[in-house]
DNA sequence: TTTAGTTTCTAAACGCTGTTAAGTTACGTT
DNA sequence: AACGTAACTTAACAGCGTTTAGAAACTAAA
């Protein structure tokens, strides 16, 4: 009994509690609660801190900077968009319909998560070039799935003769180009309220099928 | 001469006056070039008004908020992208080519006013829906340049057969995507700093050059 | 079990921001 | 010349990000 007294006390609320237990965990579920909410000038270190139930200076024992919690939790979305884009990158065998496959994830993560997809991309939130960035890294993993399967793609099928710029850098970079702004323009212009996700999925298709028709020399119908 | 008393004395400069002659003006070019300088987040409506010489409150007599003034400065931001693109279209005659010329306009223009790129298409700029908005309407105009060459594009070349979805709409949404995504990734990635405006131009022909292949029958190279 | 050390938090303050209210100055008109 | 109006100033407010100094709780060794 002695030897574990904390049993006998039943656990104070977190709320309730001087140290919190993971503080860090909840300042980024709170910060993405709160951009969800009210978009990225809604989110206040200040609001995130009250949200958690602390202090307004208690984030700076887990984050140097209000920049720093925004770039861990743009790091994270960034993660989650990679998951997405590799279990939609399974979906199927065929690597067109891979690719296509892959867009549509890129386009329905920006709709299910708009706040953070409107500044994962901002570069005031990566860090001086040099030092190793956590956000960078993440941006590149999810990079990394479509090139995989931009690569495998052109394995498979014959990529477009006659053009001395389709190596895999410009073929992703196109592909990319494309779904990345199709989302950013769904997403910001002031249709976008009508515009529902089905309506962007059957563009994203639209699209993605349009520029790999330029790609590959095997055309696939949707 | 009693007609005309200011002659005789000679104007005042303009950081001396009371009222300051054209503040508006003054506000618009002080916000661009805080902008430039240091990015949205050192665009201050109180350094701005220091720039201009003018307190902290003069500004709100010519705009109902910041983001009044940031709307404004973003408007004229689009239509100095209408023209530079209605000037690209005129370039040259063929259809092809002049769709080429304009996403290249739009990648310099991007380059050229990274500041202001970066928030032209942010949502929470436009004013509700119903109220007429000139940012919006600014925007629809640019890319209403884009949508005339496509086209034109369209009838002077074979709209690529067997694909159901080559309206209007998407082939003009599919271009402004590509250009709109490859202008944002090479201004936001972190690799911005090291890619010059002339790769940028080159990674655009070739983005572009794939698009327009899948799009339309007639091939052009570069 | 006490003690020392470290981590995690709070309280209070700083300068800055956007914005408003009330008063002042200059301009335009009759 | 006087008046009404528009353009400005001064002063203040709350809220923000951030820093400093100190209190509280956990950790580990004596």
């Amino acid at each position: 009994m002695s030897s574990s007294p904390r049993l006998s006390s039943p656990a104070p609320a977190k709320s309730e509690r001087y140290h919190h237990g993971d503080l860090r965990r909840a300042l980024l579920d709170a910060a993405r609660a709160l951009a969800a909410a009210g978009g990225v000038e809604a989110l206040t270190l200040r609001e995130v801190a009250r949200q958690a139930g602390v202090s307004p200076a208690a984030p700076y024992h887990h984050f140097s900077d209000k920049n720093d919690l925004l770039r861990a939790v743009a790091t994270e979305a960034f993660e989650l968009l990679t998951r997405a884009m590799a279990v939609a990158a399974e979906s199927t065998d065929d690597p067109v319909q891979r690719l296509k496959a892959i867009g549509a994830a890129y386009l329905a993560f920006a709709f299910a998560h708009p706040a953070e997809f409107r500044f994962m991309f901002r570069h005031e939130l990566c860090l001086p070039p040099g030092v190793p960035d956590p956000l960078e890294q993440a941006g590149t993993a999810s990079y990394g799935v479509l090139l995989t399967a931009v690569e495998a793609a052109q394995k498979s099928t014959q990529v477009r003769s006659g053009s001395p710029d389709t190596e895999l850098s410009t073929l992703g970079l196109t592909l990319w180009s494309a779904v990345h702004g199709l989302s950013s323009i769904l997403l910001e212009s002031p249709m976008s309220k009508t515009s529902t996700p089905e309506i962007g999925q059957h563009l994203a298709r639209s699209v993605i099928g349009n520029v790999l028709r330029g790609v590959l020399t095997e055309e696939q119908r949707d």
